[in-house]
DNA sequence: TGTAGCATGTAAGCCGTTACATGATTGA
DNA sequence: TCAATCATGTAACGGCTTACATGCTACA
């Protein structure tokens, strides 16, 4: 059993992890209840994917025997709750135990404009920066509350690490950024 | 002039970028000279594309005007230098005058796998962040080089802002992780 | 009665990668 | 003469997004 098939994505094993954390392992979750959790937590360190790779994934995942699937018929409509399998078990944490080939991946649009800043002025510059700090205390405040719906629970230790390691890094940008601020010709 | 066409992705602003600070605007860059100093600075705050892409998107840019070449044939051989032209200045300008929409993507392999450690452990969560530690320390020796070779110019201060703010970045993550370790039940 | 949220999917297409193929120049 | 580096490209494909299409359920 568990034949090893092909390479998985990233994205794939992320998927598989939202489903092993699953509150209630005998029901399973729907393609659109996964995609809710993706949005609360899977952003912040990867990526949200768009609904319909949701269903794509789930449906590639349980045509290779990783995650098994209920289906309820209603009307025109089914219903497929979809929880992760013993070999898909198995499959992630053989991955978790692989050494991490690459380094973090960062697209940042700001640091990518202010590197070009010297083509429109520091008043630019200034902008660019001081609203890429009202997203961040955005941003920071999605992921607090994340944080707190975590609490103590032991079972949870991990991603309530990973949870203030973000909290972390947003504080720390938004003071790096701050200093570049401070670095600019001052308007007046 | 400067007919708008169709949007561009972020990464041809980027490689517009690359092309307007070439130290030696008449005689341009070519493809592969781009695709190295992409891979100095562009992959710390984006992506370094590959070699066949960057010829893709000089290609594109050049057919819509952006950008402009000059060819020299030698043997079976053509070698162009690419120079960023008028249009390829505004349409840039342009661009960086425009509010930022999207915020910084992160993709983070080490923190997703940490997000999962309670299926593998304390042993494997330490070595999955100590292996990242030493990642980041490459990491960062490689952008102070670049730092370095900026120096204090004034033409390349936003740039040295950047890679300022790269490596501060890299060193709150250090302390970060630091202090997950930290966090981690003791071997012995 | 209609709209918001739950729920599932297909199709088209872009962005980007890897693999492959080729050739010129320089120096050990 | 062989390897490294400079240099240019094509082909195939994967991952992911947007746009589109559909239908059920609850509630205002």
């Amino acid at each position: 059993m568990c034949g090893v098939s092909q390479d998985l994505s990233t994205t794939s094993y992320a998927l598989l992890g939202l489903l092993v954390f699953d509150g209630s392992p005998s029901a399973g979750l729907t393609g659109y209840e996964v995609k809710q959790r993706a949005d609360k937590t899977l952003r912040f360190y990867w990526v949200s994917p768009a609904m319909s790779q949701v269903y794509t994934e789930l449906e590639r995942l349980a045509r290779t025997g990783l995650v098994s699937y209920t289906e309820e018929v209603a009307g025109q409509r089914r219903a497929r709750r979809f929880t992760i399998t013993a070999c898909g078990q198995q499959r992630l944490q053989e991955w978790l135990a692989e050494p991490v080939e690459s380094f973090p991946i960062l697209k940042h649009p700001v640091a990518l404009r202010l590197l070009m800043a010297g083509l429109v002025g520091p008043d630019r510059a200034r902008t660019l920066l001081q609203d890429y700090l009202e997203q961040l205390a955005v941003r920071r405040q999605d992921l607090l509350e994340v944080r707190r719906s975590l609490g103590e629970r032991a079972a949870v230790k991990y991603p309530a690490m990973v949870a203030d390691w973000g909290l972390d890094y947003y504080d720390s940008e938004a003071r790096i950024v701050q200093q570049l601020l401070d670095r600019l010709p001052s308007t007046g």
